[in-house]
DNA sequence: AAGTGGTCTAGACCACTGT
DNA sequence: CAGTGGTCTAGACCACTTT
């Protein structure tokens, strides 16, 4: 076996994961054994067991020796604070993603958007979207949205059920920075509903302003259930 | 070889970290090649790639195909997040900065602890710490910490009224690398308490393990509330 | 040409869980 | 008991860098 495109333990991981993400295997579901993979991949064990302990470090399988091995249940969500495309850090975690367009308008902003994409006086106008993300089935976030037209003219005409709004911005116009705030909110009735939470559970909301080409490109309210989301970073100091 | 206390791989880690620790090597220094390691060590190849391998993921060495493996220099980089002192912190934004110490001792670590800090199995006290840090008289963060003792022995006896525990740890460790997961929840009751929040306010919960010199130093919980704390950070792009 | 890390194999022994 | 993951070995081939 082997074709030098892949290593071939990067082609086992893409075998499981494939399956996960199709819904082949579903949470908590038993992951074939390392002897199996063998004979069914025409792989050594090592190498079935390097693809399998890596995609247990990347938190997408559990393992416990002398049991088997089960793609683990999605409660650990989150990843680095950098990360922007929600959509692939629900595929990235082998689960199915989708989002629902709530909303989608021109709007008359109001005087705090305005003043947080730093609009002139004769600059009424901006963009809005209201968007849920759900992770196989699930909301994981509710993604409440403002866009500079200057930045992004055409925003009302992006099929948003292909792309997401952050992905499409990142196309028009080239990510320069970022500002984020993060607190821990109980959300109004409509998110929490969104959501699916209980009426006192609390969500984590992000702020969050890109800037692109000197200019503010939108600013936007990330909201997410605080007991199935997490936020998680890292640095060396 | 290979006598059970640990995996082969951990004492060639252990090895390879000693060296690094003591100062015999040096940010920068070559470190042993694989085949090297195997005549030094009675290893198998296998198992001192393994030991290097995880090193490179700690961010403790950094190879390079075809020429080496070297000892990592501890660099500054941009922070996603960022992480500061919350004694700074108040006293940046002019307020007065006081910490009660609630609990500081000696205890046998829950499993779950001991796992957080990667301790050996005979190695089962940790200290413990809770401290209350107010910015003018209003409790803005719960400190919950537990110190590995090997990278901190002399923990017990800090005076915390004038240093806090983050400031004290960057003086006897010094920090690699600090993961975070950000997570909005309804604190237990004591902590409530403590923070003066009402019965269903969120708080912004920040679990926070650090590491130095390849070793996990302390594993902190860090409760905020919801309503009057805020984690700013930004970066470019 | 010699050395390096990256990958891969086909075996092996172990402790542990399940039945 | 058979099955599982955790670990380990002694080889191997490769692409790459340095001499």
């Amino acid at each position: 076996m082997n074709a030098q495109p892949q290593p071939l333990y990067e082609q086992v991981k893409a075998y499981v994961l494939g399956r996960i993400r199709s819904g082949e295997w579903s949470p908590g579901a038993r992951v074939p054994s390392e002897h199996e993979l063998v004979r069914e991949l025409q792989v050594s064990r090592m190498t079935a067991n390097r693809a399998l302990s890596e995609l247990m470090r990347a938190g997408v399988l559990s393992r416990v020796a002398g049991v088997g091995t089960f793609v683990a249940d999605f409660k650990a969500a989150g990843h680095p604070l950098q990360i922007r495309n929600i959509a692939e850090e629900i595929r990235a975690r082998g689960h199915a993603y989708r989002a629902d367009v709530v909303t989608l308008e021109r709007i008359v902003a109001a005087e705090e958007t305005r003043e947080r994409l730093a609009l002139g006086r004769d600059e009424r106008e901006v963009f809005h979207s209201v968007l849920v993300h759900f992770e196989a089935d699930r909301p994981l976030q509710v993604e409440d949205r403002f866009v500079n037209p200057r930045v992004a003219p055409d925003y009302l005409n992006v099929p948003f059920a292909r792309m997401t709004p952050y992905e499409y911005l990142m196309e028009v116009a080239p990510l320069q920075r970022v500002e984020h705030t993060v607190r821990a909110v109980l959300p109004e009735p409509r998110v929490a509903a969104f959501l699916e939470l209980a009426a006192t559970e609390p969500a984590l909301l992000i702020e969050r302003v890109t800037f692109s080409r000197g200019e503010r490109a939108s600013f936007a309210l990330l909201y997410h259930p605080g007991t199935r989301f997490e936020l998680k970073g890292g640095f060396d100091a």
